[in-house]
DNA sequence: AATATCTATGCTCAAATGAGCATTCGGAGT
DNA sequence: ACTCCGAATGCTCATTTGAGCATAGATATT
């Protein structure tokens, strides 16, 4: 075992390497020996942990998770927010901060940036702080009670992007193909859908079907279908596209729903999802194995649970 | 600001760089970007905290107040230890320790180890462990009631180290000059005193006058020397030697005193001088400017006192 | 005591890195 | 539109560093 007076040693010139940027040769001559002992003393250093990396990227982001998740799924981007403690309010929270600086960081000037409805896409609208100049479009219509929501999130995205906005006033699922029909020739919506092809950058929630959690979910109980569709597989849904667990898309209720298709949305160069809470994991799993969106902002509870899934 | 996709990335970047010894240009290569980009990521890095170097030493020692105090004050060694609020028997605790694993360390095969008595240099053998072979020898009589004490710092060196011994049996400080002179032609005690001038490494501690905390204090105020000493500027006593505040020291009693001289001790290659408490900083600076020690293990408390004095 | 073994040290030469510079790109100001 | 400015990028070349080896000194083994 080595010494208090080398481990001091050791650790001064640790310190004058890594912190004072001091080369190997210049400490040897400071303390008199040679560079290669500095080297294998700076070894030491670490095997010993006299040294050791503190490696953070800020308070949000937990950098090992947001890798791990990265390579195990493919995905374009992943990060992962916050400890996997905390509550899903709280994850919201985080989840929608790092989403929304996340779209400031990556957003263009002439983007199109789409995004569903949702608790959790509000509050990434919330956390937006700045973007660049863009135009903003609705992925579909507005599930949950709380209608002003989605609509909100498109006020405030277009506010602070300054360019223009295409809202949809509308349900996202309704009780039969011909009012969803009558609905998509609205011409305040029509134009609506006719940017979804334009869309480069999507911002969506998923939806958990097993368990339940998911306003289409809720709103499709009341509509009747919801018993039919569990028993069809649906585990989960983005946008209006609900998803089995292999990643297979059931249209099912398609011609029910004003929303991106599942076609359209896969042709968006990134989508980005939104959300946390292991409860969402096969949903998530599933929206990624059906190729719908790319890249992942989510918390550390739904991380681990799509790890450690199988 | 830098968004958290770029902080994720850099918090890759140093990851890979420091924690798995990647190369800039194999982790260049893995991502995609040229190595220059790499280096300018990892510059951005340390500036932004995304990657800090956690520096320590050990449990014991504090790596900059002991680098810190070895420069100011031109020390041959010094180490700190412990927290500055630490009481004075955990001080003692860890300094002995400390010093024990520095005496470890440093004593080689033929040195000749001298001890003085005290509470700090017998917590020091109590840790001590292991030694090279070597011979270990009283500096001076014992102080204080804990008669055992000094004698028992001796028998364990001995002990560990494996050599010959020569304690000293006799108080440190006695009543007149006829006294000491019939004490130092005892046989034994004058074979201990002789060996002083081959000690090649001291360990001592360090009493402080002012404020009194010192047993060699204590017994010159129960034989009445101790306010005429005061009087003359005495600070503070390392073995039987004592010193007023800017270095000079007082041979006033040196006649009555059964221990190592100053000029003995200057010869000795290295002294080093064990002892915590900020009470105790005037005595320990004055023992350096004295040139009576060369090498300072102590605890942050004093460590800090020494380094704000002025 | 002689031998083998291990560890620490410093070397050479190839690889990795840093400093400084030129170029490009994207606004900001006129 | 234009220029100007600053930031970002990647280059060259000198410096710094790492890998592997040879040597020396210590330690264990017989």
């Amino acid at each position: 075992m080595t010494g208090p007076e080398e481990r001091l040693r050791m650790a001064y010139v640790a310190r004058r390497y890594y912190r004072d940027d001091a080369t190997r040769s210049e400490i040897a001559d400071e303390i008199g020996v040679s560079r290669f002992k500095i080297a294998r003393m700076l070894e030491r250093a670490k095997d010993q942990g006299i040294i050791k990396f503190e490696i953070s990227a800020g308070d949000l982001v937990d950098p090992s998770l947001s890798v791990d998740l990265q390579k195990r799924f493919g995905l374009r981007r992943a990060l992962v927010v916050g400890a996997p403690g905390d509550t899903d309010d709280i994850a919201r929270e985080y989840v929608g901060k790092a989403a929304a600086q996340l779209l400031t960081e990556i957003v263009e000037e002439g983007d199109v940036v789409g995004f569903t409805s949702g608790r959790t896409v509000y509050a990434v609208a919330g956390f937006l702080e700045s973007l660049a100049r863009c135009d903003v479009v609705a992925l579909g219509g507005v599930a949950g009670q709380a209608t002003e929501h989605g609509v909100e999130i498109l006020r405030r995205a277009q506010r602070i992007a300054g360019g223009r906005m295409w809202p949809i006033f509308a349900p996202l699922v309704v009780r039969d193909p011909a009012t969803a029909r009558a609905l998509l020739h609205d011409p305040l919506i029509h134009e609506a859908t006719s940017q979804f092809q334009r869309v480069t950058k999507g911002v969506v929630a998923v939806g958990s079907w097993d368990p339940p959690n998911s306003q289409l979910y809720d709103a499709a109980r009341e509509l009747g279908f919801a018993d039919k569709l569990l028993a069809q597989g649906v585990v989960g849904e983005v946008a209006a596209t609900l998803i089995a667990d292999g990643g297979k898309t059931i249209d099912t209720i398609d011609d029910r729903t004003i929303a991106i298709r599942a076609e359209t949305l896969r042709k968006i160069p990134e989508v980005i999802c939104v959300g946390g809470g292991a409860s969402k994991a096969r949903a998530m799993r599933a929206a990624i194995a059906a190729g719908l969106i790319d890249s992942v902002v989510t918390d550390a509870s739904l991380a681990r649970e799509l790890l450690t899934m199988n």
